[in-house]
DNA sequence: TCTGGGGTCCTAGGACCC
DNA sequence: TCTGGGGTCCTAGGACCC
């Protein structure tokens, strides 16, 4: 691709209220109104629902509190997953380079692009107007030279909007908005900033962490200041795969004994490892995190030679690191949550570990009996994707309050291995 | 106001090697 | 023997995003 890099061609593409559009979609009744896609938490929250003050992450009965008419519609996660793809496949008519992001966004460069469709403000709004058309959903897209810039440019132009920020504009759109706005920027970092008496990123931008001594420096790292100077080397890159696969479970803590851990481990190794195998994956370093009842947690990891993917020597690596860090406090804590994550991941696909005869008697080298607890794995795998997943169970791990969040949901948090 | 799950990136320090 | 620089890998924690 030539290099064009002056010239706005990276389009960051967002759909505007994702899982709320999409259930006004599927429920012409539901148009117009404030609506939540959740229960006990909103994950989405309609325009007409956000301008009460609602928001994703609220709980249900705040949201209600500030919006008393609001409907709550239970989520439709096929669905949302089939037609984001099916935005997505439209967004890939413009251009091979879409960089997915989520399950709702995606930057595109288009500057390939600009002979056959013409410039990108007009590109972006033939987007626009197909996805519309064709899948029914309001999406807002932002145009300008940067990832960051256009970013940003899509957030300005929500809802159901256009914002192309030409080069020259670059620093006169960027220095009036608040840092919040910035990628990178969260409610930790904004409220540090503000006390530093930086509100908006033009105030970031003329900042110096060296002449603010260490304070600033610690709050932002150079990587930031450099954003809020609008000085952004990213490439926008095909969607790579994931560098890492993890579960995690959260759990009363009243229950968390010592004797819940294994049980714990085992359904979170299970599921992770499941991912892994069916992806021709595995991984090198396994972490745990361990969280407290006082919402503390900690992490603890080990790096290993070869790749695991089997589930058992993953669940015994795990309780290896959570009891090794358990057994070092003074008192024995209450556990709150348990988390497994793999990564420094390699590829292994199916053809290239040996199936090993179990031969009766012969005693098993441990390279051997991970070879035997693969091919055991791979057994359960089959059979899973014959009759589903619930069709063999990991031992004892359906039980312990395991699993809150509904299967759908947690696959749709899944990326793609 | 404290729901829950799956991810990425950044920073910093230490070990080790050249 | 001491000093120093640079690169890589690992570990831990934290913030952030969807």
């Amino acid at each position: 691709m030539p290099d064009r890099r002056h010239d706005a061609t990276i389009l960051h593409a967002d759909l505007d209220a994702f899982y709320a559009s999409v259930e006004q979609l599927l429920d012409p009744s539901l148009r117009g109104l404030p609506i939540a896609v959740g229960g006990g938490v909103v994950l989405a929250a309609s325009y007409e629902a956000k301008r009460f003050g609602v928001h994703g992450g609220m709980s249900g009965r705040r949201a209600r509190e500030l919006c008393p008419g609001l409907r709550f519609v239970g989520g439709h996660f096929r669905e949302y997953q089939r037609l984001a793809d099916q935005v997505m496949t439209i967004l890939g008519d413009a251009t091979p380079h879409v960089q997915r992001i989520s399950i709702d966004e995606a930057f595109l460069d288009v500057a390939g692009s600009v002979r056959l469709f013409g410039p990108p403000a007009e590109i972006a709004s033939q987007l626009r107007r197909r996805v519309r058309d064709e899948v029914g959903l309001p999406i807002s897209i932002g145009v300008a030279r940067t990832k960051h810039l256009a970013k940003i440019a899509s957030q300005v132009a929500k809802p159901d909007g256009l914002v192309v920020v030409p080069p020259e504009e670059e620093r006169a759109f960027l220095d009036p908005l608040p840092v919040g706005l910035m990628w990178g920027v969260g409610p930790v970092t904004r409220e540090r900033l503000e006390r530093l008496g930086i509100r908006t990123i033009g105030d970031l931008a003329a900042s110096d962490p060296r002449a603010m001594g260490s304070v600033l420096g610690r709050t932002v790292g150079p990587k930031l200041v450099a954003l809020a100077a609008n000085d952004d080397p990213r490439r926008v890159r095909r969607s790579g795969r994931a560098g890492s696969v993890g579960a995690q479970s959260a759990f009363p803590a009243a229950l968390a004994t010592r004797e819940l851990v294994r049980p714990v481990l085992g359904h979170l190794a299970d599921r992770v490892a499941g991912r892994l195998r069916t992806a021709g994956r595995a991984g090198r370093t396994v972490t745990v995190r361990i969280r407290f009842a006082d919402l503390r947690s900690i992490t603890r990891s080990s790096t290993v030679a070869s790749a695991v993917s089997t589930t058992l020597t993953l669940t015994e690596m795990a309780e290896r690191l959570v009891l090794g860090a358990v057994d070092a406090m003074a008192v024995t804590p209450s556990i709150n949550l348990l988390a497994i994550s793999v990564s420094n991941l390699v590829e292994q696909p199916a053809h290239q570990t040996r199936l090993l005869l179990d031969l009766p008697g012969e005693p098993i080298a441990p390279a051997e009996a991970d070879g035997r607890r693969w091919s055991v794995d791979r057994s359960v795998d089959a059979i899973r994707a014959r009759f589903g997943r619930r069709a063999v169970g990991y031992a004892s791990a359906e039980r312990g309050g395991v699993g809150h969040a509904p299967d759908d949901f947690r696959e749709l948090a899944e990326h793609e291995l």
